[in-house]
DNA sequence: AACCGAAGATTGGTAAGACCGATGCACCCG
DNA sequence: CGGGTGCATCGGTCTTACCAATCTTCGGTT
């Protein structure tokens, strides 16, 4: 069973099949950067469909920042298609704390240096909600949630806001990462709540590297649950010996 | 007339104002989570426009990952429009320039780490095609898109590369951003290109500490040069304060 | 010969109508 | 009362047509 097997996916509409052709087109370079697509009309003779499945493919496309479409000129490609665009990409729960790592780490120093009182009181009340995690698990989960949310906005910041809101966001579609990370918790409440509590202490004092290294200690205490939770040997010490900063042993270069 | 005024659209597609119309009555809750919107046709008649047109819009949501649609019933709402979804976003240039600043510091440490050979050769590629502004603006600017894309693809991770990809979209689809950008660009050319050069320099001896130093060296001076083209000096003075504060004693250097 | 502008060809934008298959619900039969 | 069936509804796609913006070409003007 696939991951990211929805419920249901019985129906392959046609503007979706065209865009995928397109976006592959695209990333073999087909279509290079600055190039034009087809006419419409001319790519649905060429794909047999009607020109109304053609433009909503592209629309598609261009929703997706891939092409530019101008009015009686054609579509224009702006970029290739990176992983992400691919329908099917799947970002594992390691890559996704890892990233939480750096970057919530960052979030919560800038936080440091422009957090008010009131939003100390209200990360420390939910602090408190989340060490209540055996009462109200559910709860619990949410308090977290609300917790990271709160110091990204505490940086002021709309865009730091934006891209930690989006990496949670990423989780929850994820069920292996709800999963294990759920597992994770549960194998030890007692330290998450201190990891907690550090963070919300070095914001206290307004000090960002001690709030960067908590969140990061945080996170990466929840990274290594994760390894730890994961069968895939492998791809855990390649992740653990990338994070000990240690040189590639890869072809040297000049 | 509008001189070689193609930099965006001065025609606004029907499908992309009934896709904002849309997402603005998402916003105001006008639709909740796994509600179903009006049918096609229902829409069509309601705001004038014919069926292809509603179902352009419904596909820029769906490509979006806002609604769902499901044949023969509908189109269901799956999320609600984030801060970055609806066109009225408000982060300005200078945060997404602040987050950037954090963010891809981050990515090029772990870059750093991961990076191939090869992938170090399609970076210094970029580079050169970024020194070739004066001749090529246009191609000097997706080079840069290209070259921080790149190494947001080189720490081998989804999340990462997702959310670098994230931040320039939201670039991209904010005037205001794309010219002060182009402006704080052309002010002077040559540190510009030094500051890639630093960057790639890094990644080529693998050294995280340097690449995160010098990739925040490179944003930061774009930082500067939004700080100063904008008018508004009680906030450049107060951002200015706020980085002053935050420097990293243990790991930047000079 | 170089320049410029107007007309035709090309391309995307939108509309209207039609038919099909999938869905869902109410009604009717057993 | 329960289950099966049929019709109304909805999205998926096609066809045709016309308009608007753009590009190309060519002919006339300087």
């Amino acid at each position: 069973m696939h991951p990211t097997d929805h419920s249901s996916a019985p129906y392959d509409r046609l503007y979706q099949d065209l865009a995928r052709t397109l976006r592959r087109e695209l990333a073999e370079g087909r279509y290079p950067v600055g190039s034009r697509l087809p006419a419409e009309r001319e790519l649905a003779t060429q794909f047999g469909v009607s020109r109304p499945t053609v433009r909503e493919a592209i629309i598609a496309l261009e929703v997706q920042g891939l092409v530019e479409v101008r009015v009686g000129s054609g579509a224009y490609v702006l970029r290739l298609p990176g992983k992400a665009d691919v329908p099917g990409f799947d970002i594992s729960a390691i890559e996704l704390t890892e990233a939480r790592m750096l970057f919530e780490g960052e979030a919560a120093a800038l936080a440091a240096t422009q957090i008010s009182d009131d939003e100390i009181a209200e990360i420390e009340r939910l602090v408190h909600e989340i060490a209540r995690e055996n009462q109200d698990p559910k709860g619990s989960v949410q308090a977290d949630h609300a917790f990271h949310l709160a110091i990204a906005r505490a940086t002021r910041n709309k865009a730091v806001l934006e891209a930690v809101e989006r990496l949670w966001m990423l989780r929850s579609n994820s069920p292996e990462a709800a999963l294990l990370h759920a597992k994770a918790r549960t194998a030890n409440i007692k330290p998450v709540v201190d990891e907690h509590t550090a963070v919300l202490e070095a914001l206290r004092r307004r000090d960002p590297e001690a709030a960067r290294t908590a969140m990061r200690a945080h996170l990466s205490a929840v990274l290594e649950s994760l390894l730890f939770a994961t069968e895939d040997k492998a791809a855990a010490t390649r992740r653990r010996s990338a994070s000990a900063k240690r040189e590639r042993p890869s072809r040297a270069t000049a």
